[in-house]
DNA sequence: ATGTATCTGTAAAATCACTAACAGCATTGG
DNA sequence: CCAATGCTGTTAGTGATTTTACAGATACAT
């Protein structure tokens, strides 16, 4: 129920299939780390508990991605999965909140492995502010908004308290974010064209709980 | 596709409704913080970005929620949905790695609120042991399989750097966890009847790239 | 009382997604 | 050069999910 124009074309393609793009791309970010250059449907498709025809149907909707009779080169799949995912350039982000959440995202190599270097890390305490993390020093929170307009940042993650978090939020749109990415326990309310993820930490516990819980039944 | 068994009779839910139940449970625990008591499967929805008879639709599946007529009443749809997925009783959980992400995740109210109290935290790391969170102490790396099999902890966290995270795995399914939780970013290959859950945070940010540059379009 | 608004439960219809199956290309080994 | 194998692209069929639509219940205001 999605369209995609590539090259001024357009493209029906189903919400389901988009929804895996991030995992292909994720997987063979992976595998090209591990040094992998050409994976199968079936290789790729296995590794994420999915059907090698499905993967192959998806890729399909796009074309182009490999010869018939040979399997997939990690190298040209990439950058061909960035561009259809939109993120072909480096998408940069800002963290508000240094606690452990914060720093932890501020440490995690991945991000900027994936395309979204971290520009940025605000909090409000004085004892973590200059501290450096990864190149990247944690800076007063009230100098987020000018950063945030000074290096037209569109992607802004949210650790901080629940308390303030929707205050924060709001700074973070009145500089120019775009997208929020929300790690706070609660709703927060902006502007209806910004996009907001709720990131719902327990939700994925309750999944681990209730699978493990299944196992042998029958289906 | 899973068979569901609610005293002795057994009933077949899609898949699709069994995975919206988490997402229902804590949305409501939510609710019941802030002091709701009451919700119509409209408000419920729309905070989710579902329809509100899709809502009605899983919730049928079950019955008995609420009489017609009347909205829901959060006090009983709490419990209701936490013995449907299987978590009435808490679910102990221990953490591998108290590193930052190890420590936020510690540190997270909301784990012990939707009913899945820390049992343990564990590292290798001196400096870090005996630290207190939560009134949890952090405890050697060393006493984790004794601590788990005397605990009958069934689900694990892993939070320890990605070069020791396969190894930290058979340690826990050895000690008896059924369930995995790994945020390091790579596979972990386990005993098939253990479940594993790879949270790969680099896809939700690219996710929600993905829609801030579609905002707007048709459709 | 009675009308109105709001709500859920439920079944049927419409939409969407997945899977199986196979044609055809590429490579490898004899 | 030919057969065997492994691979993708593609389509048609099947299965699952979502949506629509409405009946019947409840509460509230007048």
């Amino acid at each position: 129920m999605t369209i995609i124009n590539n090259k001024g074309k357009r493209f029906r393609v189903p919400d389901a299939t988009i929804k895996r793009l991030p995992l292909y791309l994720d997987k063979l970010i992976l595998l090209r780390q591990a040094g992998v250059q050409e994976v199968s449907s079936r290789q790729l498709a296995t590794s994420l508990d999915i059907k090698a025809s499905q993967l192959r149907h998806d890729f399909h909707y796009f074309g182009g991605f490999s010869k018939p009779g040979r399997p997939y080169q990690v190298d040209k799949l990439v950058p061909a999965l960035r561009e259809i995912i939109g993120i072909s350039e480096p998408v940069p982000i800002v963290i508000a909140g240094a606690g452990h959440l914060g720093q932890a995202l501020a440490n995690y190599q991945n991000f900027e492995d994936q395309g979204f270097p971290l520009m940025g890390v605000f909090d409000v305490d004085p004892s973590l502010i200059g501290q450096e993390m990864r190149g990247v020093i944690i800076r007063p929170m009230a100098e987020m908004a000018d950063f945030i307009r000074e290096n037209d940042i569109k992607l802004g993650v949210l650790t901080v308290p629940v308390q303030v978090v929707q205050s924060v939020a709001e700074d973070m749109v009145e500089a120019g974010v775009a997208g929020l990415w929300n790690f706070a326990p609660t709703e927060i309310r902006v502007r209806e064209d910004v996009i907001v993820r709720n990131e719902r930490l327990a939700v994925g516990l309750m999944c681990l709980s209730f699978k493990t819980k299944r196992i042998g039944e029958s289906d």
